[in-house]
DNA sequence: CAAAAAAATGTGTTCGAACACGCAAATATT
DNA sequence: AATATTTGCGTGTTCGAACACATTTTTTTG
């Protein structure tokens, strides 16, 4: 039952061989007999080897140089939660060679995305870490990094194939189908609710798309037939009328409004308005532990927000690269993080938790 | 920029000292002339010296044991939970020496409690992982450990002072603050709501009272003086009368009930009565993920289940005494772990969740 | 003042894995 | 047959920290 430590010096004494034979069966270094090849990879299987980490990383000296290419967080703040994380990880990484270069585009503008990666194409990574919140722009590069074999992580946003080395963040149709949960356990009288994409270009974003989906599919399989009403609504502000205004005409419009679902971290702005307005019957759900949602969070303007562990999504995507780079460990290839309902109530233990 | 990482042999060349010497600096061992002692603090903190956990634990092979005093899972299976998250810490440090023996208790008989912590004050552990389920028969060891310096990490339950080394676990009365919130969201209209403990002797679970503090609480801040009521029922099986009995003449007697907060793991017994009675319009809350509450949660019998995180309150809590054994790192007393909502359709990422 | 004791400091080995290097035996080349 | 090359395998060093042990310096004591 004692749990015995396997080294290589071990495996070695049992196979008649010395460690420096052993380290060459393991590593596929060749220039070993067949026979002993054999040997010495039965008794490792046998014994259970396993590398211990600490001592290979100890005398691995390499440096590796990771690009993670992510929105402004001054411009929007939901993005300083991914870059503390990826902070943090390279603080705990930094001992094994780990170093991260960050480069920052405009999460409005398209263009800016483009060139940031662009960049990134020109100086030659160990590892690429990226948020493809742009999905024509994204295509091109992540199939250049496909081909150019250049391992790279997505995270947030989910776009398939290009077989990443993983994929991090939440799976949005999913989120869209507890939001309509939600939704309905709050309200089983008949009503119409609103899926609301605020100041995106949704044509060009998928996981909103995803989003509004989920929350559709939730309402048709759940109650009869004409029983809830779910529309869609794409709010900018533009010259001509403010988001206030829209909104004025959406609710003339549209009597039987009872739950507005943002799908994305803006849903402060429909509190706003809601508050201004003192409508109080209209419950609200959106996402993202942002300063201003978590105002109206606290007065209860907004009911639900669905976290998506931001900070964590940074954090495991550097280290999903270094367990590759460094720990040549195998990472699932997608790492979904929980749907976190946040209420008022329970918001302090995901503001405080690390990680 | 370039993040250089500091080596004791930095140190030492700076100060114009040897190896040997600043590290009898940094572990206070005494027999360095002060001047030097001075230089070299100071220069490892000009430096900001971080020492190398890995070449640390490489070079120390002490072995630790750990003494896990914990309810039998194959009595409550909600056990098995905490059980496998000690289980994979201790997989993963048996290569610093951490090495885990299990003394499992009935979580029925305060009795066996007390005579598997008995046993462990015999042995003499190097830590010691406990969830004092019963408050009583607790205080008496939490007491003696105190005194004999033993380290020991609560989880579970957080009985206060006796200066564990940290406690892993909810808090309790904002989980009954949340279940409020929750009951209250899914019912504007006047109501009664139970809270109901089932096969429990409160008097001796101080965290069950708790969770109903909080959720009474909830309603007496919320909504105008008689609208909602909330009673308390204590529910156990007797020679006289079943639970289903119990619940039966509840019904009888209190016409507007509404919602059901069960303060356990054991919400599956009110839900088998009311999918039997047919009863939809009750909202039922209860806590944790075993297997025979996630039936009742994917058919929507039970709307919410609380998560208490139970893998990671075992794992966490042997990392916790690892890093004070081990790594000499210190943790901040008390870990709150988040009060997870889970309902069918975020589900799925808590299960699949490593940690 | 010299010898002994105490204090201060330096040196060398260890942990487990990686890898460069070196040497011997087997095989190939002339 | 002599020499070169390849193959197979062992040795020794390295990583950073810890610690035992050795050595030097200072202080105390008879």
């Amino acid at each position: 039952m004692t749990k015995q430590i396997v080294r290589i010096k071990d495996i070695a004494e049992r196979a008649n061989v010395s460690t420096g034979t052993v380290d060459r069966v393991l590593h596929n270094r060749g220039r070993v007999a067949e026979d002993v090849r054999q040997r010495v990879t039965k008794i490792a299987e046998e014994l259970n080897y396993e590398p211990n980490l600490l001592a290979r990383t100890l005398v691995n000296n390499k440096v590796y140089h990771i690009a993670a290419i992510i929105p402004d967080p001054k411009a929007d703040s939901y993005w300083q939660a991914p870059k503390s994380g990826i902070d943090k990880a390279e603080e705990e990484l930094k001992r094994y060679g780990i170093r991260v270069t960050h480069f920052i585009y405009d999460s409005l503008d398209a263009a800016s995305f483009t060139r940031a990666a662009g960049k990134v194409e020109e100086l030659a990574f160990d590892g690429i870490l990226v948020a493809p919140i742009f999905y024509r722009e994204s295509l091109a590069f992540l199939n250049k990094w496909k081909s150019s074999k250049v391992p790279f992580v997505q995270f947030n946003t989910h776009i398939p194939a290009y077989e990443p080395l993983m994929y991090i963040g939440q799976d949005s149709y999913q989120s869209g189908v507890l939001a309509g949960k939600l939704m309905h356990y709050g309200c089983r009288e008949k009503a119409t609710f609103v899926v609301a994409h605020i100041e995106e270009d949704i044509q060009n974003s998928t996981h909103l798309i995803h989003k509004e989906q989920g929350f559709v599919d939730y309402f048709s399989s759940h109650g009869q037939e004409g029983f809830y009403t779910v529309i869609q609504k794409d709010l900018k502000a533009t010259a001509q009328h403010t988001i206030a205004q829209q909104l004025d005409s959406l609710f003339e419009e549209e009597t039987q409004i009872k739950g507005i679902f943002v799908t994305n971290s803006k849903a402060n702005i429909v509190a706003t308005y809601l508050q201004k307005r003192q409508i109080t019957h209209v419950r609200l759900i959106g996402y993202d532990l942002i300063e201003k949602n978590l105002h109206f969070l606290n007065s209860e303007t907004i009911d639900f927000l669905i976290n998506q562990n931001p900070k964590g999504q940074g954090y495991w995507g550097i280290y999903g690269l270094a367990d590759h780079l460094v720990f040549k460990k195998k990472n699932n290839p997608i790492k979904y993080l929980p749907l976190d309902i946040i209420t008022k109530e329970n918001l302090q233990y995901y503001i405080e938790a690390d990680i």
